[in-house]
RNA sequence: GGGCGAUUAGCUCAGCGGUAGAGCGCCUGCCUUACACGCAGGAUGUCGGCGGUUCGAUCCCGUCAUCGCCCA
């Protein structure tokens, strides 16, 4: 016997335990079944599931238990990521705490405090994942640093390397100070920052008194300066190009050259020219062919090559040095207050700093080409659309990414230097030490390059390194490419820009045929939620108070193509309600001993009522399947509400009642089995929505077998009986109305109305006396008796071409009466001045589809008739 | 500055060239032996403004306004 309520926390381990048990997150490569890929986006190992985990694995795992209950073979890849600089960070903050650096232990001792951290916090993401039910393959859990993704990264760099598609530069790259590490364009921030503009006097070589003023944003950095930009067509500013200001504080000599960079309309329209730390004056000084100097060290203190009044200072506090000291020299202009953007890292939140820097460069925008190329011709699918833009825009501009990372925790770039610099690229060291003795014809010492690999680099192979690549694997084989990547469009950049580059260039085609994208999660005022503001909903809080199956159906009836989802309690709190309604009706079904029979055919049954409920569930079979085909999960959900609720609890079970009890045991029985199968295939479609009630209900349905394997039902023409179908819309209808007035006149529900009804037509007759108890049982009414003149005290209601009369003699407000059927009138009056409007137009009924103006003269002729027999009700009551 | 998206019931959001929807909330009445996490009924909309295309526009196009996001 059902409990009377669903208790989610007593099985959800339950069922989880014997999924998993039964091999059912398994794929099976051996399978003549047709694949079915998912490859999961590693969540970082430092992370624990938050609520945009919660909604991207939802999406993952109701498109996988859909495609396995459809018989494919799937593949859910599942796996962590190491990310490299917020482990590292997590890391050295715990040693920190013990008052010590990363440097103290050294690289060697560092990594092992780190794998250990990683071995005992590393799986709790992964934990928490099956908490909400998710079904990928855990046997085939991979962590990016593990040997198979560890040698796939060799492989990639190494091959890029001899390609010639990775190669050193010492360029400006994004500094972080604080992490002391390079950073890539996508991992900085620009923030606004309330600052000043100060203008800054240079005086002219050889011209005592004259100046060149510049304005800058950070006058700390003058230090550095090489050179003066000003506009060729500046005409203040025409006779001093090629001539030389003198650096104050420094002495320096800075050529004044004529560039389009400076903006005349901007400042004084000269700019001071800092190479060495500014992306836009390295690319001018480059031109002109000035002076790098740079004045920082890693951590942004002044260095040497600064006068000795400054070296050693943080680069804040050199600002308010350097500008004292140009007020006292008398070389500030004007400070001017100025609102500006900053970089910042995304990671450290500190200014970011270009900083020149010897790095390691892969050349994107080679790669990119054949990924554009393949989404543009369709190989590569995204859903929605438009986010294919935010992919062109971005591929189209890519510029050379810095794949380098001053860190330690990562995949160390497999390159060895000589004792002259010499690179040796190769996968181990072994053989770079062959490479050497073949270059320098002797046994030299090598040095490992010390830096590691952005992590995304990593990431970026996993559609491949997870199937066992470089290994050509009968995994690689059979589930690469993938079916889809399911992300976040603030993801679109980081993996799947890159998993299309590598995956396109290293296995000669794209590693998913779709991209779906999907939105944020937002706090109910639609805020992003942030530790800081305090907003943060756990996702495992919720399923402890309503359970995974309200949580997954709250995400999936709240997604929306390409949109942010808010998310708040009482939603869950209402889905939680959906599940306990589904519990309620199952535990209905149980105690009317609806059970499952072994090979029902619902096309058999020969109950109009039961030949309606399997035509609604094959209508929504192929609604959900259709929506699931298209990633539509949230028509697939709502669809899954309404039938459930709507078709099956609140009408077919309240028809089914007196059948059940009725006296007609063929029809009990049939009607039980039909319920049972009804319930079961509902179970089926909901699954993978809702895979842990639905689980539970089939199981303790005695159907046999589990419902994670089941089969995805697929309705056949036999089950559609339209006949049937308006059969029950009739029934529904008259019930219906009948209620609306019995509540709009006050009708006591207890009490039972005497039902007439006058011309009623053969069709009405004989439907009347076929769903004669269907009505009265659900109406609340004893009769129809047929009367050809109608009470002048009844309220009356029209169907079709009949009218039904409720005799309410002592109850009836006749004012009331009037008043509603006015407001009916007047409501079908205007429907036909619509219509008439329509077809009065020579324009409509000429050029508009034929069937859409049959449609208009058709609803024309019913809405005339319910009219003409709702004018006559009134007028019969109004000579009351 | 460039791009994308949004604007529909009190709130959150679907929808769509031909009859405007859901959930929550609200109002009324009900503990009708599956369910009060429930049942039945009800109210509520110049579908952001203005133009255009069309026989017909909430839907397509243009424009403006407001809001949000991404990029520079």
């Amino acid at each position: 016997m059902l409990e009377k309520t669903y208790r989610p926390d007593q099985v959800e381990a339950k069922h989880y335990a014997a999924w998993e048990g039964s091999g059912a997150f398994a794929c099976h490569s051996g399978s003549n079944a047709k694949p079915y890929t998912i490859i999961m986006p590693p969540p970082n190992v430092t992370g624990s599931l938050h609520v945009g985990h919660a909604l991207t694995f939802t999406v993952q795992d109701v498109m996988i238990r859909y495609r396995r209950m459809q018989g494919r073979d799937t593949l859910w890849q599942p796996g962590t990521d190491h990310a490299g600089i917020a482990t590292q960070m997590v890391v050295e903050r715990e040693l920190g705490k013990e008052g010590k650096s990363r440097q103290d232990l050294g690289r060697e001792t560092f990594l092992e405090k780190v794998w250990a951290w990683k071995a005992e916090s590393g799986g709790t993401i992964l934990g928490q994942l099956r908490r909400l039910g998710a079904s990928a393959d855990w046997a085939r859990e991979v962590f990016t640093m593990d040997d198979g993704p560890n040698a796939a990264v060799r492989k990639v760099f190494v091959d890029l390397f001899k390609q010639g598609l990775i190669y050193k530069a010492k360029r400006l790259v994004n500094w972080d100070p604080k992490l002391k590490t390079a950073i890539s364009d996508l991992e900085v921030e620009q923030k606004v920052v309330r600052g000043n503009l100060w203008y800054l006097k240079y005086p002219i070589e050889g011209e005592e008194g004259r100046f060149i003023v510049v304005a800058t944003t950070r006058p700390e950095t003058m230090l550095g300066d090489t050179g003066v930009a000003v506009h060729p067509d500046d005409a203040r500013y025409k006779d001093l190009v090629g001539k030389h200001a003198i650096l104050p504080l420094v002495g320096r000599r800075l050529p004044i050259v004529a560039d389009e960079y400076s903006d005349p309309e901007k400042g004084s329209g000269a700019v001071k020219m800092t190479p060495a730390h500014d992306f836009n004056d390295f690319e001018v000084g480059k031109r002109h062919t000035l002076d790098l100097v740079n004045i920082m060290d890693e951590t942004a203190h002044l260095n040497d090559a600064v006068p000795e009044a400054y070296r050693g200072l943080e680069r804040f506090a050199a600002r308010k040095k350097v500008v004292a000291d140009l007020e006292a020299l008398g070389v500030v202009e004007k400070i001017e207050p100025n609102t500006h953007m900053v970089p910042h890292g995304d990671r450290s939140g500190v200014p970011i700093e270009p900083w020149l820097s010897d790095q390691w460069y892969l050349d994107a925008h080679t790669l990119a080409q054949p990924a554009i190329k393949a989404v543009e011709e369709g190989r590569t699918r995204f859903v929605p659309k438009q986010y294919e833009n935010v992919f062109f825009e971005w591929m189209r501009n890519i510029q050379p990414w810095n794949i380098s990372r001053q860190l330690w925790w990562g995949h160390q770039i497999p390159a060895w230097y000589g004792p002259d610099g010499k690179v040796f690229v190769e996968l181990t060291e072994a053989q770079a030490h062959d490479a050497a003795k073949a270059h320098y014809n002797a046994q030299v010492t090598l040095r490992r390059d010390t830096d590691v690999l952005d992590t995304w680099f990593s990431s970026g192979l996993w559609p491949f390194s997870t199937l066992g690549w470089p290994d050509q694997t009968p995994e690689l084989k059979r589930y690469y490419p993938g079916d889809v990547l399911v992300t976040g469009f603030d993801i679109i950049f980081f993996w799947v820009a890159r998993m299309m580059m590598f995956g396109i260039h290293f296995m000669g085609d794209v590693p998913f045929r779709d991209v779906y994208i999907h939105g944020l999660v937002r706090d109910e005022k639609g805020q992003k939620m942030s530790k800081t503001k305090g907003n943060v909903i756990d996702p495992l809080e919720l399923v402890d108070a309503y359970g995974a199956d309200a949580l997954r159906f709250t995400i999936a009836a709240s997604i929306s193509q390409g949109r942010d989802i808010k998310l708040a309690k009482t939603k869950v709190e209402s889905y939680r309600n959906f599940a306990t309604k589904i519990w309620n009706v199952a535990r209905f079904a149980e105690m009317n001993g609806c059970k499952p029979v072994v090979g029902f055919d619902p096309a058999n049954a020969k109950l109009t009522l039961n030949r309606w409920l399997m035509t609604e569930i094959a209508d929504l079979a192929a609604k959900v399947t259709a929506s699931l085909d298209d990633y539509r999960i949230n028509e697939a959900a709502m669809g899954l509400y309404h039938g459930l609720w709507g078709t099956f609890c609140d009408w077919y079970v309240e028809f089914a009642k007196p059948v059940l009890t009725g006296e007609d045991a063929a029809a009990a029985a049939e009607t039980k089995a039909m319920t049972a199968w009804a319930l079961d295939t509902l179970m089926h479609l909901l699954h993978p929505i809702m895979p842990f009630l639905t689980e539970e209900i089939h199981e303790q349905s005695g159907a046999g077998g589990q419902l994670i394997t089941g089969h995805w039902p697929e309705p056949t023409p036999a089950w559609i009986d339209r006949k049937a179908q308006a059969e029950m819309a009739w029934v529904i209808k008259l019930v219906s109305e009948i209620r609306s007035v019995r509540s709009e006149m006050n009708v006591p529900p207890a009490t039972v109305l005497k039902l007439q009804v006058r011309d009623s037509g053969p069709e009405t007759t004989r439907r009347l006396s076929s769903y004669g108890d269907l009505v009265r049982r659900l109406a609340r009414v004893e009769g129809p008796s047929a009367v050809t003149e109608v009470e002048k005290t009844a309220a009356q209601v029209v169907v079709d071409e009949a009218t039904f009369a409720l005799p309410l003699a002592g109850v009836i407000d006749l004012a009331a009466e009037r008043q509603r059927l006015s407001k009916e009138i007047d409501k079908l009056a205007g429907e036909i001045g619509k219509i008439d409007a329509k077809l009065g137009n020579a324009g409509f009924v000429a050029k508009a589809p034929p069937e859409v103006v049959d449609e208009q003269r058709e609803r024309r002729t019913e809405t005339d008739q319910a009219l003409t027999r709702l004018r006559q009700a009134l007028d019969r009551i109004r000579a009351a």
